[in-house]
DNA sequence: GTTCATTTAGAACAGGTGTTCGCTATGTCC
DNA sequence: GGACATAGCGAACACCTGTTCTAAATGAAC
């Protein structure tokens, strides 16, 4: 692929809306009144050089017979992620079981971007209540992606649940000598030691997602 | 939506597999020949009921000017938005152009699901960098969608450019009588004060999402 | 049967639309 | 400068295409 002058960069871009927008190609005419351009005649000459390059295809002397080639490449399917349920500082986290795994029976699903979760599996999320995972840069409402996994890796940030205190918490976890050592994702803020025995890994947290209002 | 007769039924039939192969609609007279009918009055008859069934919608007066309602699936397929570039504390916010929006000519595509979005336009994404933003909960490394406005409402989470300071910031944005508060999403830190004419709006944050290792 | 709404038929019109042609402008290379 | 490729311009042509009109066929309800 060449590169692109100016003007074939801006009709590209003006098919593009318009075909969002009425979900039909534009005519040569559109595309001379959407891009200012002079003449249909350079309109189909610019046309051409795109097809040339690979950018769209003409079917000739059909009125609106462009595709544009590009886009479609791009849309990749996403991801069904069931939301099971919620985590929070005082309450056990829930974690998957065969019910909740059902695409049917989940509450609410998610649709995820592929690239996000890449080929891992074992994926559900959690919504996320309360304010108590601020040091992990986390807040109220938001959508915890996670991987059920019972070990994690030193420095992975997981869902743990601390047995003598009641309560969970997303930590990045380090296995120290005699101990384990919780990091919040806040380096600013101070990290926790916990005994091995008295924390339990319940996932791994691959992404956060926050909607805003 | 009223029962289809067998001819409506072979049109919608008709207009879908077109678009499929050819993506663009099919004229009034690729359907009479598609669908073996005698006279393309007939195909425009039956277009009208089709329209007025809500199965399609007809732009008047316009070659091709045919949209398939039914196919839902558009309304889950996942949004591309550009990721334009980076912000930071020092340096000015990206401004997205008619060049970025450009799919094809975009360095960075993401692919967002459409739920996250809604129905909202004019969306882009920028990648934090750097830890000043960690009091709107926001590490470095997190992906920010941002639409594209110039104005926002009371309390909306909004990139704002601070010109005296020279520095791009975060926060919830509150029109005070006399200035405008910026207030941190971490409800624990001070807001700031800032006079009107010192702020520039850059856009409004839809949603955070951060990548996890 | 009559009446009425629905559907079909064929043709013609007016404007939309892709295409082509000659010409000019601009820039590049020797 | 001269030769050449690239890009733009405006007009005209021929076909495509949505629309409209009148008339006829069909079918349902009574």
């Amino acid at each position: 692929m060449k590169k692109l002058s100016d003007k074939q960069r801006r009709i590209i871009n003006f098919i593009d809306r318009f075909l969002v927008d009425k979900s039909y190609p534009p005519s040569i005419r559109d595309i001379q009144a959407g891009c200012k351009i002079s003449s249909t005649s350079v309109v189909d000459y610019n046309l051409n050089i795109l097809e040339r390059e690979g950018y769209i295809r003409r079917h000739a002397e059909v009125s609106r017979g462009i595709k544009l080639l590009s886009r479609t490449s791009t849309s990749e399917s996403p991801v069904p992620v069931p939301v099971i349920g919620l985590i929070a500082a005082g309450e056990p986290i829930p974690v998957p079981t065969p019910d909740t795994w059902n695409v049917t029976v989940a509450a609410e699903m998610l649709e995820m971007p592929r690239e996000l979760i890449r080929s891992k599996e074992d994926i559900y999320a959690l919504r996320v209540k309360g304010m108590s995972m601020v040091d992990a840069l986390i807040n109220d409402g938001d959508i915890v992606l996670m991987q059920y996994v019972s070990a994690v890796e030193n420095g992975e940030m997981a869902a743990v649940w601390l047995k003598a205190e009641k309560e969970a918490t997303l930590k990045k976890v380090y296995i120290e000598s005699d101990c384990v050592r919780l990091q919040p994702a806040n380096s600013q803020m101070r990290p926790i030691y916990a005994e091995s025995d008295n924390i339990e890994i319940q996932g791994r947290v691959i992404a956060v997602v926050r909607q805003i209002t």
